[in-house]
RNA sequence: GCCGCCUUAGCUCAGCUGGUAGAGCGGUACUUUCGUAAAGUAUAGGUCGCCGGUUCAAAUCCGGCAGGCGGCUCCA
């Protein structure tokens, strides 16, 4: 079954699942139902009913009726005229709208329609005459089509949940109930599909960061606040360490700036304007207003303008680890993936001339390969984001835009790097480029970024005096490789289902002891372990370890440090005792190594 | 923020149509000193998320709030 036989399977489940459901509920009104992404939905609005899961077995049921009628889907046309008379009788007012937008306009794409003009009635329009309707036995919907030939061949489904949506995405529109349902050409695959979701759980970072003692929430801290336990905080830090170490040897410079700032700042970087509905704020007792810092660019900025005189001191790269707060609404937080703080930007904003511009950008690009090489990102591509220059609001001048677009292009044509192109995605302040990979379950997700600034320099007024004399703008790239701290965290965690690489894992190291007979030998193992300083790939790093020799089974100690995810395990009885070995115990497997070659050893892994 | 679902011991969960709380794991004590994923016995843990209402009686029914989960980008 190729790709387009696969869609119309899906969306013809999308017209059973709308005729089920108005064969329940007669006075059911419905939305859009197109395919998504392994399957269905559609949006349908039931007055004085909500639908719940326990409905979906007698949804179910109606729809197999259906599939096993086997009626066929026939198409056939109307007028516009015509089409919007059958939409009123039939008390459809969602299909009326979709019908006038259609007329009006020619397409029913949210993003392709005036906003003003969305939805209203339209006497007439440059649109289309006719439209195409799609009948199979009791029900008939507006459809472009195509479908599968009849209600019998639609393969395998299953309604998976049903969630509140708004229409046509607008917050100020009704919300109306969306049914989803996964659906494949075989029951093989959908099973398939079904233990891949179950799969992808057991790695959810939220439950391996609350297995794994790595951090949890308060509700009495608050939503969207965790709270990082000791084996986070090492973590945390790691990353830190790690990504100042690169930034430093590529003459970044790391400073330090406040939490809480003052509005005036924002008026002028433009953010309390955009971003207003983001920020925490609070009045202090003299009736000043500070917002909780959601990003530290405008005070990089600031420092920027005391260092900065003339091009002999650009490129200038200011680094920062910051807690940053934000405030997202609070139905879209979700574990370390989206928080409202604290967010550890890994944060830098690099000032330079228009000539410095590509060379720095590619420098960019690279510590971007470098790092995620490290990190064992393999699976990533970047996206550049540019305004649509045609519809989009953007400030600034047109023509800087476009050059530094087209700078960025250059820079990872001339790297060779993977990237696709989308407009209208710009920052408000410039074109920028995103690092994109997907999660465990397939679903694409941006994990840094990069951008370039035109704007800013202008209306924070910082310049430099270029060779001539002359005051010059810097442009500004702003890059965060890790994006923020806490959500890579969280991401890491899902790529490596809780098995961080060894010179990430909180714990590194534990000694599993027989019994009491070998505690002076332990001791002695001890004492080597708390000399061992690894270099690679963060430098000065002490071995992280533990001791077990509790009153307990071996057997006990081995799960339970397993069930932690420990990397390496040092098993320690009599006889490793007797030969000056030790067992080592890793998930690839079991080896004995002599006590010499522990040192060795354990840099190797 | 909005819509739906969920919240019982540290964890995972049971508790039918209202009669006032249970299991396994974990914890603790004692016994056991043990070689690659759970030793044995005993024992302590809960204002059933919070606030209010209905009722002779609420973990259970109703309302509000808080927190968690899924979604609100995919467009006839």
């Amino acid at each position: 079954m190729n790709k387009e036989q696969l869609n119309a399977m899906r969306h013809s489940l999308a017209h059973i699942t709308a005729q089920a459901v108005q064969r329940i509920w007669s006075g059911a009104k419905f939305g859009v139902g197109p395919v998504i992404e392994n399957g269905f939905y559609y949006d349908i609005d039931i007055e004085e009913v909500k639908i719940s899961e326990d409905d979906f077995s007698k949804i179910e049921a109606e729809m197999r009726k259906i599939i096993a009628a086997d009626y066929l889907f026939e198409r056939s046309e109307k007028s516009i005229e015509e089409s919007i008379k059958w939409a009123d009788e039939a008390k459809q007012p969602y299909k009326t709208e979709l019908l006038n937008d259609l007329r009006r306009s020619g397409t029913t794409l949210a993003k392709d329609l005036d906003p003003a003009e969305m939805g209203t009635i339209a006497e007439s329009g440059s649109g289309v005459d006719t439209v195409s309707f799609y009948t199979d036995g009791d029900f008939t919907d507006l459809c472009r089509g195509p479908h599968a030939e009849s209600t019998g061949r639609v393969g395998a489904f299953k309604l998976m949940r049903v969630a509140g949506a708004y229409w046509r995405g607008k917050e100020t529109n009704p919300q109306m109930q969306r049914l989803y349902g996964v659906a494949f050409a075989t029951q093989e695959e959908l099973d398939a599909h079904l233990n891949m979701l179950e799969e992808a759980k057991k790695r959810d970072h939220r439950k391996l960061g609350e297995e794994l003692e790595m951090f949890t929430f308060s509700e009495d801290v608050g939503k969207g606040l965790p709270l990082l336990m000791p084996r986070g905080s090492v973590i945390k830090n790691l990353l830190s360490r790690y990504m100042r170490q690169e930034e430093e040897m590529n003459g970044y410079k790391y400073i330090d700036t406040p939490v809480i700032t003052h509005e005036r700042l924002y008026e002028k970087s433009g953010h309390a304007k955009f971003y207003s509905d983001d920020m925490f704020s609070m009045v202090d007792a003299e009736g000043q207003k500070f917002y909780v810092s959601p990003m530290n660019c405008p005070h990089h900025h600031q420092v920027y303008v005391k260092l900065v005189e003339s091009y002999n001191d650009l490129p200038l790269r200011l680094a920062e680890h910051a807690g940053l707060y934000r405030h997202e609404l609070s139905g879209t937080l979700t574990g370390l993936i989206r928080i409202r703080g604290p967010i550890t930007q890994n944060d830098a904003h690099l000032y330079v001339t228009k000539d410095q511009l590509k060379n720095e950008f590619k420098k960019v690009l690279e510590l971007f390969r470098h790092v995620y090489e490290v990190m064992g990102v393999e699976d990533y591509w970047y996206r550049l984001s540019l305004p649509d220059f045609d519809k989009d609001k953007f400030e600034g001048d047109k023509n800087v835009w476009q050059e530094s677009g087209d700078i960025i292009r250059q820079a990872m044509d001339e790297l060779g790097v993977k990237y696709i192109e989308a407009e209208g995605e710009a920052a408000f302040y410039g074109p920028k480029v995103d690092v994109q990979t997907r999660n465990v379950l397939g679903k694409e997700d941006s994990i840094a970024t990069s951008q370039i600034d035109v704007l800013i320099p202008e209306r924070m007024d910082l310049a430099y005096v270029d060779s001539d004399g002359n005051k010059q703008r810097p442009i500004i790239i702003h890059r965060a490789i890790l994006g923020s701290i806490e959500r890579f965290m969280g991401f890491l965690l899902e790529k490596t289902a809780g098995w961080l690489p060894f010179w990430l894992a909180p714990e590194q190291v534990r000694i599993l002891t027989i019994n009491e007979t070998v505690n002076d030998y332990v001791d002695e193992i001890v004492s080597i372990l708390s000399d061992i300083v690894l270099m690679k790939p963060l430098k000065y790093n002490e071995v992280r370890f533990t001791t077990d020799n509790r009153n307990e089974s071996l057997g006990k100690k081995i799960r339970e440090a397993t069930a932690m995810k420990i990397p390496v395990q040092l098993i320690i009885g009599p006889r490793d005792k007797e030969n000056r070995e030790i067992s080592v115990r890793t998930q690839k497997g079991e080896e004995k190594i002599s006590l010499n070659s522990l040192r060795e050893y354990l840099e190797g892994v």
